[in-house]
DNA sequence: GAGTCTATCGCAACATGTTGCAATAAGCAT
DNA sequence: ATGCTTATTGCAACATGTTGCGATAGACTC
């Protein structure tokens, strides 16, 4: 039955949020984290885009935009970019996690914080970065992909 | 007193790779790759198109970043995301590395391979992938930002 | 050196984001 | 309800990359 899946916690979370810094509640920013909250996994901007349009077509890629941001700058989204620089939007519901992404078959996997953690801690041994979950992307090959390297590389006969 | 700074050794490296696969030398390709040698460190594509066009005004960004691309495929040149996503560009002849984003001050450091191996130790052991140590950006807290963090945080007052 | 084949170039259009500015409308006070 | 203040919107222009296509010009053959 859920007309909307965001939950009222969220809308009214949002709503005092904006309220306390003089900031108002529209419309679109409703729709815009509708379809977030909709887009469960991750969203590309364009992908957003597309989709705020079907419920309001007057909606235009800078309120889009801008409405992440405010929503990145509240904590209630964030977003990271792809292997091909493109951005990735997702709602704050979903735990923290870096990316990985396989240059061998293309897969992307989550990285979730008990993985990652000795990484992190890797990280901050070797540089003394303390480094952010959210931003972690890796590009590499995956286990499989590198078992499966029977195809030798580029090499001479191309 | 070199007016190329590349070296007569990577162009013929080149000339020879591109004639071993039917493709073509060009003045283009010659001045890209001078400009590349040139901005030593790090070069966004808008960075690497302007620079070329001092030299030949006619060049269009399409052919710069055909080439870049050529380059990447002949390994010559690598390029990899920075924090906004921009792209970055440099010559093979740098060592491979990864990059350290600090969202306190804004420095960028580089990750040499030595600093990096336990990092991807750590990666591979906990998700079996190999990672690309030139692709690798680390996004986070630099030591000292993590040490001087005295102004708390966004908080109240904002 | 002239001719041929086709890789590369330049252009123009598109895709994804970003930004400035004037018009609109949300939230508050009266 | 009416009016005021100003955050937000939509538009249009710009910035950075990407792609298709016809024209140009390398490199090779004769």
């Amino acid at each position: 039955m859920p007309t909307e899946r965001v939950g009222k916690g969220l809308t009214e979370r949002l709503q005092a949020a904006l309220k306390g810094r003089g900031q108002r509640w529209t419309e679109q920013r409703q729709i815009i984290v509708d379809v977030l909250a909709a887009s469960d996994g991750h969203a590309t901007g364009a992908e957003l885009i597309e989709r705020v349009r079907e419920q309001d077509p007057s909606a235009t890629p800078s309120t889009v935009y801008r409405t992440l941001d405010l929503l990145e700058g509240l904590g209630l989204a964030r977003h990271h970019h792809g292997p091909d620089g493109r951005e990735t939007y997702h709602l704050e519901g979903t735990a923290e996690h870096g990316h990985l992404h396989c240059r061998g078959c293309g897969a992307e996997k989550e990285l979730d914080a008990a993985a990652a953690a000795p990484i992190l801690k890797a990280i901050t041994s070797a540089t003394g970065f303390g480094a952010d979950l959210d931003h972690l992307s890796v590009h590499g090959l995956c286990a499989a992909c590198r078992a499966g390297r029977l195809a030798p590389r580029v090499g001479a006969g191309e």
